[in-house]
DNA sequence: ATTAATATGTTATATTATAACATCACGTAG
DNA sequence: CTACGTGATGTTATAATATAACATATTAAT
């Protein structure tokens, strides 16, 4: 199993009812601490970004993250909510989600790894698991033949058991 | 190791010099085959975005293809393209590949199989290998959650073994 | 204070994808 | 054969996603 045990428990979380007001002044506390340490600006519009991706139990377009700045009161052209969650994705805070063009709250943002998702098609949620770096197929497939990579995405779709059940009932 | 022998070599393949005429024109029988035996009507627009798909070296985007077709004497709108690859991918004679929003031809289209692409950076090309459906760490993690997989997206981006040597030379 | 680097403001436009509805082609049940 | 249902294509329009380019402002380091 190369899954490890707390990230499992994560995951199974992610698709569960949780104390998420908790769990998202967590992690933006650690975003905080993260760029202090680093040197980073977390800038206003940075911040109201990351703390809507938080908020959100699903997640969020360009431009349903624009729509919410301009309601409040942030300018809201395109390049705003780009660029914030430019800054968001390069420094780990945020994933993007290549299948549904959407952007998550990274869940574990001080640790490296490759991030893996699990896109529910019915409640749309979306759960953030990882491997560790190295010891995916992928990554061994990929030393086999010399290849370097810089990013992967992974990603699969399909039914959570919370909504599969309920659609059995 | 999860991957194939075969599929290893598939892969280190793609980046390299090769037959691509004969490769591309068993492809294109084997798909004329599967058509005949599913009942599938592999039309004139159908054929010519495959063949399109297994001429070119790199991926091709919606709208390089929907040029090509207009060059070729076809309609040019959108949703012609468009349903052309769907059927393609629909079908498993070619997969989309979300990173670059683009397409390329599947090189086993007989097998059932979770395609894993390594895109290059710099030459622009694309390898397709696979793993066997259920044995990857995606699989197993989605097993002990209960998520029940519809579809896999699993995308590399680097460097391949032949532009790295380039570079560094 | 000056300056280089970083971040934001703004306009415009590029790129990717689909909705909606009309028409056509083809196999088949009557 | 023929009319009917299905699937495929034609066409217009527009939606959704993303970036280029350049001006201005803020910050941090000298």
């Amino acid at each position: 199993m190369t899954v490890k045990k707390d990230t499992l428990g994560l995951v199974a979380g992610a698709f569960r009812q949780h104390d998420h007001a908790k769990c998202a002044s967590l992690l933006m506390d650690a975003a905080r601490g993260l760029c202090a340490e680093r040197g980073l600006r977390l800038t206003p519009v940075r911040e109201k970004v990351l703390k809507l991706l938080l908020k959100s139990h699903a997640p969020l377009g360009a431009y349903d993250i624009l729509s919410e700045l301009a309601a409040s009161g942030f300018r809201a052209q395109p390049p705003v909510a780009y660029r914030a969650l430019d800054f968001l994705v390069e420094n780990g805070f945020a994933h993007r989600i290549e299948k549904i063009n959407a952007f998550v709250a990274c869940s574990q943002p001080r640790d490296k790894h490759s991030p893996i998702f699990m896109i529910c098609n019915d409640c749309h949620q979306v759960a953030e698991t990882s491997v560790r770096p190295q010891s995916s197929s992928l990554d061994r497939t990929a030393r086999a033949i010399g290849f370097d990579i810089k990013h992967t995405v992974v990603e699969a779709e399909g039914l959570c058991a919370e909504c599969r059940e309920r659609m059995t009932q």
